[in-house]
DNA sequence: GTCATAGGAGTAAACGTTTACGTTGTATTC
DNA sequence: GAATACAACGTAAACGTTTACTCCTATGAC
């Protein structure tokens, strides 16, 4: 009788079958050398035969990995997250990696629960999304020895590799591109106010281009939201009352963008009759915006899969790998008039 | 010397450090009994001390569970497919379990390798989302033993518990909501014209309601996509040739919905003056849409939490969970016009 | 015929836990 | 004072792999 009916079958089985050892049946799961051909035969047979599967657990126990990544995001659900998930998930797969997601909810408490949880699970590296990475987490993810790359951030006091855009430059140019396109009231939605990220840079940008131009700027032209569109729409709604005189704006975001365009239609100003708008990030949704969102496009599908190989290479080479800039290019639509 | 100097700290360590057995510590991490006061204020020292942190992969080999689910999504990155994540997420992480993301890209040898790969890692249960069950996928999923719930999906063949909507009565209900709203000219740009989970029952409930206020079902009133924005596009494109006398269109997606309203923009079509449209799903995009769209909501983030509430209660109690008919309901926003 | 060599295979330790079982010592009961 | 009970531990097996060693046998060189 088989003494493990019940159940799943395991390298034991396997070897009893074949009458072979469970290091030969070991041997040729993981095609070494050290067998006949016809042990080999035999072998295969017997496991698809009673339909074995290796146990991963086990052989991350002795092996001390897991292919296995943990990926952390500010809010898995955003649609900004779900392309850069998309990315990482595809590479990683492709790869033979899985991934854990982890939603931290900006939240500090949160994080750390994860950073242990994925600790305990042994996990081979982390990608850690959009989210500052916090002295305190830094920490954590040293004692923990495993290799980490930040995507759509940066940590500048340690020498973690991170992808970004060079969020200034961006931000510059998007401006400039309304500046070309013949604005001078220009205004800006900002994201969080306090964000050296994502926040502060794209700011920066805005104000350097409208300098570089000769065009002074206005407190009243400048509102921040969180990068979400429910902010946007708050901080839109501040503009027009503020800033009545703008004849194009530049979101930070692409939700804050179209949530420019939402509150826009809903005080019955025409996009981009009336006021032109640029956005960041170029999600789907930019497509599908009515109008069809004008702005710049980070690639945020490729920087998943551009921090997963990174994240791979270091894990399976024991190198650190370099950071990068990522390209960024303005993807023209129908949102920004040209002012004749 | 400590002999385990450079790796991270185990049990035994601790044990060493504490001057008591590898089962006494054992035994405070799991707070059982069978240890004084004096030895558990040690032990705790000592591992704060030293930082250690459990393996949860060896426990894992020994417990037979590894707190761990894996959820197949055909599309991680679809605006539909990150709410239900969402859900499944938070509720999992509360309950201390980890989630593997799954991107099946509607492909069965992808689906496979993964459910392979969900059996090596030793995933405690499964959730399946908005996929068809295939028989191939269930005779894995049965070799596995591990439970599976379906989330807005369903299985005829096999009694796996599913959480859905009634989508027939949900898309019924839509139309109808357009002919009480006066509108007897109601075309459809529906789902797969396949799928019989979210294709078919729609296109059931569409002509039903129809039927049920005597208006006569037009061929080119009924055209198909495959829920994406883009194939929405395509499909209303056909609409505008096929059926100019709609005065209303029930699309069977918020994505379709959206992309009904931007192509409607495109060709000078007033929405609602011109053109009413209904979606199906209630995604934050319906919300971000211009206009705001009137759809009907199924409350996506409840179902991911309510299909991981069912699965943990399955892994944890051997039982077998039932299946709920997710409540639906309309909600009113600014695409539809009332016909007077 | 002897020796070295290499191919083919088995043995057993190790990975970091949990846990059934055994042991010791002290307090309680009569 | 013997019997009992229980608290407070320790011992060792087990989970399913991988892998360093060891062993045997056949082959070929000389």
């Amino acid at each position: 009788m088989n003494p493990n009916a019940s159940n799943n079958p395991t390298i034991k089985d396997v070897a009893r079958k074949a009458n072979v050892s469970i290091a030969t049946v070991s041997r040729v799961l993981n095609n070494l050398s050290g067998y006949s051909d016809k042990t080999e035969q035999k072998v295969k047979q017997i496991i698809k035969e009673i339909g074995y599967q290796p146990n991963a657990i086990a052989r991350g126990l002795i092996n001390k990995r897991t292919q296995t990544i943990g990926v952390m995001f500010p809010n898995v659900s955003s649609y900004f997250s779900a392309d850069i998930l998309h990315g990482i998930e595809e590479y990683a797969n492709d790869h033979n990696y899985s991934v854990f997601v982890c939603n931290t909810d900006e939240d500090g408490k949160r994080t750390m629960k994860y950073l242990h949880v994925l600790r305990e699970k042994q996990v081979d590296g982390i990608i850690f999304s959009s989210e500052m990475l916090k002295e305190e987490y830094y920490e954590v993810l040293q004692a923990m020895k495993v290799p980490v790359v930040l995507v759509s951030s940066k940590a500048d006091y340690a020498s973690v590799p991170y992808i970004k855009v060079d969020d200034k430059q961006a931000a510059y140019d998007a401006v400039q591109y309304l500046i070309l396109h013949g604005h001078r009231e220009i205004a800006m939605v900002s994201g969080t106010e306090t964000d050296t990220m994502a926040g502060i840079p794209r700011v920066e940008g805005y104000v350097k281009a409208l300098q570089d131009y000769g065009i002074p700027f206005k407190e009243n032209y400048l509102v921040y939201g969180n990068f979400t569109f429910d902010e946007g729409c708050i901080a839109m709604e501040k503009l027009i009352q503020n800033a009545p005189e703008a004849t194009a704006i530049f979101a930070a975001s692409d939700e804050m963008a179209v949530a420019v365009l939402a509150v826009a239609a809903k005080h019955g100003l025409k996009i981009p009759d009336d006021i032109s708008v640029i956005g960041y990030d170029n999600l789907k949704l930019a497509e599908m915006a009515v109008p069809p969102l004008t702005t710049v496009d980070q690639r945020l599908y490729d920087m998943g899969k551009l921090a997963t190989g990174k994240l791979i290479d270091m894990i399976e080479n024991h190198c650190v790998a370099d950071s990068t800039i990522m390209p960024h290019r303005i993807v023209e639509r129908q949102t920004v008039r040209r002012l004749t």
